[in-house]
Parts: C-alpha cells; structure tokens; sequence
RNA sequence: GCGUCGGUAACUCAGUUGGAUAGAGUGUCUGCCUUCUAAGCAGGAUGUCGCGGGUUCGAGCCCCGCCCGACGCACCA
C-alpha cells in the first residue's frame, strides 16, 4: 500500500463530486505533496487554490468544503486549512498500519507496477584494450540505471555494443604484431610504431602467441595477421573489459557485435527498408515538397572550420554518388553519409542496422547512455531510430559530462603517448567501490564532475557514503543491541507498533519520508536520473541520525514495548535503505 | 557561426509537478562522548538563484534576448 497513493485517489474522488465537469480542465495542476516540516502536517494539496478559478471562489472557501468531506476518510484525522492549502494529518492507526506494511513487504516494497521493455546499452567502448577511468561514470550509472528502472517496473536488458570493425581493430592488430615480434625477440629496442596503442596489457596475449606459434607469424603480412587474429583479439580484449566491469560488480545480458551486424547484410535491409520513405521539407519561402530520406548526394565542406588537406583531396576524388541520410529533417546539423562513393559503409551505417536490430526485437524504449563528447551524434541516432520504427520506438539518449581529472588539485590530462594512462582496474584496486559509486551517482549526469585521483583515496568528507552508510550501521547495530539487552533476536510483529511515539515531529517526518519511497522510485525512474535516490538516501539517514540524537532511546533496557517499537520503526527504515541501496548497486554495510 | 549541457551560500551541489520563509554537505563559530559506534547530534552565521525583459494570483523552475563556461561540429569510431 501507498498511504500518499491513496490519499490522493480519495480526494480526488471527492473533488470530482464536488467541481463536477470543469474538474478537466484543471486536474492536471492539481499537485499533492509532504508539506515543509514546520508545517506539521503528513500531507496537502493545492486544488483549492486552482480550482479558484473555475468555482469563481475564494481558495479558502472551497478548501473548507473539500475538507468537509475528507473528515470522514476514514485514516484522516484532522484537516488544517492553511493560506490555500489543505493539510491532513493522519491518525496513529494509519501510520502504523503503513508502517508495518513496509516490513512485510521487504525487499519488494516500492516496487513498480510492471512496464515496457526497455534495451539499456552503455560503454560500448572499443575493445582494443581495458576501460580506463573515463568509462567509469557510463559503468556506475548504467549500472545503477538498470537496478532503478527494474525496481520501478521496466524489464530492463543491458546491452554492449562492441566497436569490432573499424580502423581500430586494424591498429589493435598492428600493436599485437609488434608486441608479438618482441615476445620472439625481435625488435626489442625499437620504439612502438607511431599510432600503436602503448600498456602492458597486450603483452600477455603477444606471450600467449608466442607460447602457441612460436616464431611462425614474425613476417605475416599485416592483412594476413588481421584475418588470423583478430577475432582471438576482439575476445581477449573484451575478455579485459568484462573483468572491468564485474570488478563493480555489473553484468550483461547481451553483448553484441558490429562485425556480425555488418557481415549479416543488416546494413542493406535496413536501408532498403529507409529506402521508399518520404519526407517534407519547406524551403526558405515557405514552399513544401515531398523527398527522399535517403539519397545520392555530395555533402558540402565542413562546417565552422576550412577542410584540411586530407578532406580537401577525399572531395576532389568524390565523384558525389554518396548514400545520404537526411537527418537534417530531425534537427541535425546537416545530412550525414551513409555509403562513400566507394561503396564501403559508414559507421552511422552500421549504427542504422543495428538500432534496425534493436527495434525488431521489440523494445519500445531504447536507452544508450553517452559521453557529453558524443553529443553531436544524438539528433541523427534519434531521427533514424523514428524513421525505422515508423515513431513507434523512442531512443533516448542520455548524455554524462565528463569526468574531468585531477591530481591534488591540479589538472591531469591522460595521455596515450606520455604513459600516464589511468586504467578502471587501478582505480578499483585502490578505492572501495561502494565509496566510488555513491560519490559518482550523487550528481546528476548533466553536472561536470572533478575526480582526484589522490583525494578519492582519501576518505573524504564531502562523499556522502560516510554518512548514509553510517545510518545503516546503525540500524543493524540497533538490531544486535536489542538481542544482547533482551536475549533473543528482534523479530517484527504487528503488535510491537504499540509503544511508538508519533508524537514527535522527527517520528512522524520519518514515517512521511518512508511513505514517499514508492512515488519516488518512480520519479527517478522516469527522469532515469539514479542522483534523486541518493538525495533522498541522504535526507532519511538524516532523519534517522536526528532521532539517534534526541532523548528517544531506541532501546529501553526498563521498556520492552518501546524497545520493540523502536525496534520496528528501525528495521523499516533498514528495509527502505537497503532497498534504495540495492537501486544503487551498491550494498548495504553491517559494520563500519 | 551552429548544436547540446551547465551558471543557486566561501566551496561542491539539491531544488525534474510553477506553490508555503530558496535547502543539504563541506568549511567556519558554539554546545554534546560514564549512556544504542561522535564517520554522529543540536544551534549560530552565510544568497543580486549569471544579466535584462515577458507570461502567471504566484517564477530558481516556463518564454524571448544577452553574458560566461564545458563539450561537439565532414565520410573517424
């Protein structure tokens, strides 16, 4: 049950009675909420103020009426009306009532009621080596995006996309090559080839082919090697990444791959199937005509800078039988191509076919989580996920600002060709990673963040972990406490309720804030933000902290009846915190 | 030049439903450990919500213009 849920359905049952007809035309402004603390009330509503309007009264007057009615509900106490608000305050019973519901419920309160499928992909780095602290904030927060939206109701599947086919894989098997003609001896002096990716991690693999083939592949030429390698490549590399990321404790469902995509023919499907749609544009004076979402075309020079020599000569060679996408009717900046006048595909391409995938398979919501360096790639991605959905599939793109890095406090920039290149691996191997989500999903992806790669070793202060954590210390300390005072376990019944002082404002604010779990789970489901929960972590265990400081003793060895509902109240907040946790990725602690 | 995201206390950020006196943490000042773990609690001080207009009974939030910052702007991936 959700007390707040059921309180709104009851007044507007009322007020529909009560407005009759005109209620439409203002039910959407209507807003229920906790009124601010010091107004000692569990729970208000505006509609008097609104409905001012359409009752031709005054606020105060309709606010009267409804409350009139709402007296008799049967867990509503007192009704205060203050400026234009109605105030309720809840009896006692129903608190407890609600109260007790919690801990039945357990794990499962605040669940969602179920909703859409919904394919999540985030990362979908290239896997030409291990993620490096850059991909950390995609790893957390998609992580912990697939708790919250599964919590709230959305079956959710996590997807990685893997980049392995492309000029990177080439350059990831020139780098083996090299590696591997070292593992033979050869070219032990020489510096890495200009491009190559430097790190230790490929020297395992070049020992490994060594091991296998010994000195058999030293002169292979490079398209040769290629073909023989660059599959056990892709899968040692991503090999690599999965380890990454079950270090934060994430797993896949789905991994798919640009090279099964492409050599499936799904490149040519999906634009045969683009290939007949029409669109409308209007000129600058306002004439409309009909065209074609696909066409052959030449695209213009870049935009807002000259062309550098190399595109310069890419033009001059272009005899302009490009294949262009007009994403320019979707808000994007220009059309965009998908097949060169050679014939060879565009990654965009490959990204149609894909995303062609995706909405085949049935998800109406299509999630993928990007860095703010990916933004300019969004309106063209939307507008053909709508184009091959025919607007039934919505891609949602939600884009993190990236993490800008720092040592003490001075700026550090990575940088392949310096070395200094800082892997994921190292930083959980030095940081706990409960610590490091928390402190990553308390701001919203929109916020730059600064991360110090000295100070976050540091316990620090400002990392609310501390303090929400502690809170939950707390409860299961209460609950060991309670066993050493009275001898047995603590364990609920519906009766401990009894003795629970909800007098007390902190008590009652408690209680509200437990109750407003459940609309909140959806809340920041729907803004697929997972920083609402960890706000709303941080004001419970505060609350909770509060009444640890107050003279209310939680365990009364003289009073087993106030023990036990203390002992309650605790475990209800335990359950929610655990729970809110859980939305996080990140696990409860026992002990500090 | 265009696009996306920001600008709220000294600092880091909430304020995602337009609503009650704009909040929290850090830092700072004052109290609280014989008592359920003080990684905590209680209290004080701190604001031109970037600037200017507009809509509204009501704007930090919506609309328009401007300023500042981050990121991105061929067919790379």
């Amino acid at each position: 049950m959700d007390i707040f849920k059921q309180t709104e359905t009851d007044l507007l049952a009322i007020i529909a009675e009560y407005v009759g007809d005109d209620l439409r035309l203002v039910k959407d402004k209507i807003k229920f909420s906790v009124p601010p603390a010091k107004m000692s009330a569990d729970y208000s509503t505006n509609a008097a103020m609104v409905l001012a309007k359409v009752k031709k009264q005054a606020p105060p007057v309709i606010a009267q009426a409804i409350a009139s009615q709402a007296q008799s509900i049967q867990y509503v106490n007192n009704i205060d009306i203050v400026g234009g608000y109605i105030n309720i305050n809840y009896t006692k019973d129903a608190w407890k009532k609600f109260l007790g519901e919690i801990i039945l419920a357990g794990d499962h309160f605040g669940d969602g009621q179920p909703r859409e499928r919904v394919l999540l992909e985030f990362i979908s780095a290239n896997p030409t080596g291990p993620l490096h602290i850059g991909h950390t904030r995609g790893a957390i927060l998609g992580l912990a995006l697939d708790k919250l939206l599964t919590k709230a109701g959305y079956q959710v599947t996590t997807e990685y996309y893997i980049n392995d086919y492309g000029v990177q894989i080439h350059t990831l098997l020139r780098s083996i090559h090299f590696r591997y003609r070292q593992a033979c001896g050869l070219d032990v002096n020489t510096p890495l080839p200009a491009g190559c990716y430097p790190g230790d991690y490929l020297l395992p693999l070049a020992a490994s082919l060594q091991k296998k083939y010994g000195d058999r592949y030293i002169n292979c030429p490079e398209t040769e090697f290629y073909k023989r390698f660059k599959d056990e490549a892709v899968d040692a590399m991503m090999t690599l990444i999965r380890q990454d990321v079950a270090d934060l404790g994430l797993t896949y469902d789905n991994f798919v791959s640009e090279t099964k995509i492409v050599e499936s023919g799904a490149i040519d499907q999906a634009l045969s199937f683009l290939a007949p749609k029409k669109v409308t544009i209007s000129d600058a004076e306002g004439q409309t005509q009909e065209v074609d979402l696909l066409y052959q075309g030449k695209l213009d020079a870049p935009l807002g800078r000259p062309a550098n020599e190399q595109e310069q000569e890419d033009s001059r060679h272009d005899t302009g039988c490009q294949t262009l996408f007009r994403s320019s009717v979707f808000g994007d900046d220009r059309d965009r191509v998908v097949k060169r006048s050679d014939g060879s595909t565009t990654y965009f391409a490959s990204d149609i076919a894909y995303h062609y995938d995706k909405i085949q398979r049935g998800y109406p919501i299509l999630i993928n989580l990007f860095g703010a360096d990916h933004g300019g790639y969004v309106k063209r991605l939307t507008g053909v996920v709508r184009a091959l959905s025919d607007d039934q599939t919505r891609l949602e793109v939600q884009l993190m600002q990236l993490v800008k890095l720092e040592k003490n406090g001075q700026p550090f920039k990575m940088s392949k060709r310096a070395g200094n290149f800082v892997l994921l691996s190292d930083v959980v191997k030095q940081v706990d990673t409960d610590e490091l989500k928390l402190f990553i999903l308390s701001k919203s992806a929109d916020t730059p963040m600064t991360f110090d790669l000295v100070k976050v070793k540091q316990k620090s202060q400002d990392n609310p972990v501390y303090y929400i954590q502690y809170a939950c210390t707390r409860t299961f300390s209460l609950q060991r406490k309670y066993q050493s005072v009275f001898g047995a376990d603590y364990i609920y019944q519906s009766t401990d309720w009894a003795d629970l002082p909800l007098e007390h404002p902190l008590i009652r604010q408690l209680a509200s804030k437990l109750a407003r779990y459940p609309s909140l789970i959806q809340q920041a489901a729907r803004h697929r933000a997972p920083y609402i929960v960890v706000t709303y972590l941080q004001e419970l265990a505060s609350l909770f902290h509060s009444v640890w400081g107050t003279q209310l003793k939680f365990i009364d060895t003289n009073n087993q009846p106030r023990s036990q509902a203390m002992l309650a109240l605790t475990t209800s907040v335990q359950t929610v915190l655990v729970s809110a946790l859980a939305c996080l990725g990140i696990k409860p602690k026992q002990e500090m």
